[in-house]
DNA sequence: TGACTAATTGACCGATTGGTCAAAAATAAA
DNA sequence: TTTATTTTTGACCAATCGGTCAATTAGTCA
């Protein structure tokens, strides 16, 4: 039993990253539905059948991104030979948003949760578990790390989790105007500096 | 001599508050000029005779905000009896922006620079300005502070002054939708851990 | 071949956008 | 009182906004 009726003439996850990109580009109140129309290659009927309207798409669009980049960060940790080395390759992997050749768009996430977080309920839901997740994933890589003692013992991880997590939206946040590339390679070397060095017990 | 003409009927300073509040809540694209005019009880002529367009007024308010956050700054740092309490007390003064109560408004610099920076130049160059003076302002106290002995000095005062920012600037933008005034204070508590903790010099 | 179903197309909608401007009003100076 | 200068007022503008919908098109199935 093949689909019945007239077939889709585009691939919805495609158009769903055109529309990301737009989104990512310049925001969700400077992108217009004729903005998106150019991007995605679509009509105005095609766009509100397949996706419904601008927040609809808009929300679809932050899950893909919050999705892939959830597993990329996965990927990360979990392919390396150690935890440190997993938060450290996670850590590089963030240098492509920095970038002045990137168009300096930041992270979508902290994007969205700027713009929109504070006045729209279903954006700053899908932020908030997503944080959470990825919080709760860095935790643990944090405590295996401290377990292996490459990471300082005396904060608890699900601490240093959380102010990783800041510290990293504040740097994604200064890549839109501030940072290039380097500074953001240097900030992460700083960081890292700090998450291994420890206090010293006092020697009785 | 007086003034020649007819006396303009409110105070510039004033609607330049109001108009930055509405800027501040709803971010620029956001923004309406019958918002504006709502809130500054302007009508349309005398905004645009008074301020010019919707970006220059948005300037002129960034400007006003960003003279006014770096003179609480100066303000707090200055008015402490040691560097540390300075930094300290600095911290302390950002919670008003994490605050539920506060409608989650965060710091408008770090708004201005996620929504308007990669594309705005003249906002870019503003928030570069004042993230420079900040930090250069940052980078003097903790100077005195590492000769004091209050902070580590293991790590260069202008690298941990310019990681303090990155790291406001996130608790900022995290404060837009997760992190509550709490949450808030318990990052700064861990940041000043790591700041005050240092690697003790190999003993020889 | 029709019948049925679903996607595409683009004209069309009212509302709102940022912005202009001529007329009226309020002051100081002459 | 008249003149000069400035601000206020609100009607007005073209352009764009997000969104709808009837007609058309392209498929599958009987």
């Amino acid at each position: 039993m093949g689909q019945v009726g007239r077939p889709r003439e585009f691939e919805i996850d495609e158009a769903l990253d055109k529309a990301l990109h737009v989104f990512w580009k310049h925001g969700y109140e400077a992108t217009s539905i004729n903005d998106l129309l150019d991007a995605m290659g679509l009509q105005k009927g095609s766009l509100y059948k397949a996706f419904g309207d601008k927040h609809s798409l808009f929300l679809q669009a932050l899950e893909r991104y919050l999705e892939m980049g959830y597993q990329q960060t996965q990927a990360c940790i979990q392919l390396q030979a150690t935890p440190i080395a997993g938060v450290q390759r996670w850590f590089e992997s963030l240098f492509g948003y920095c970038d002045q050749q990137n168009q300096k768009r930041g992270c979508f996430a902290v994007n969205a949760l700027s713009e929109l977080a504070p006045h729209d309920p279903e954006v700053a839901e899908l932020l908030r578990l997503h944080f959470d997740r990825l919080e709760l994933l860095l935790a643990k890589t944090i405590k295996k790390a401290q377990d292996k003692q490459e990471i300082r013992q005396d904060v608890a991880a699900e601490t240093l989790s959380l102010f990783i997590n800041t510290f990293v939206s504040g740097m994604m946040a200064q890549a839109k105007g501030r940072l290039d590339r380097e500074a953001c390679q240097h900030l992460v070397q700083t960081l890292m500096f700090l998450l291994q060095s420890q206090t010293p017990l006092p020697s009785v």
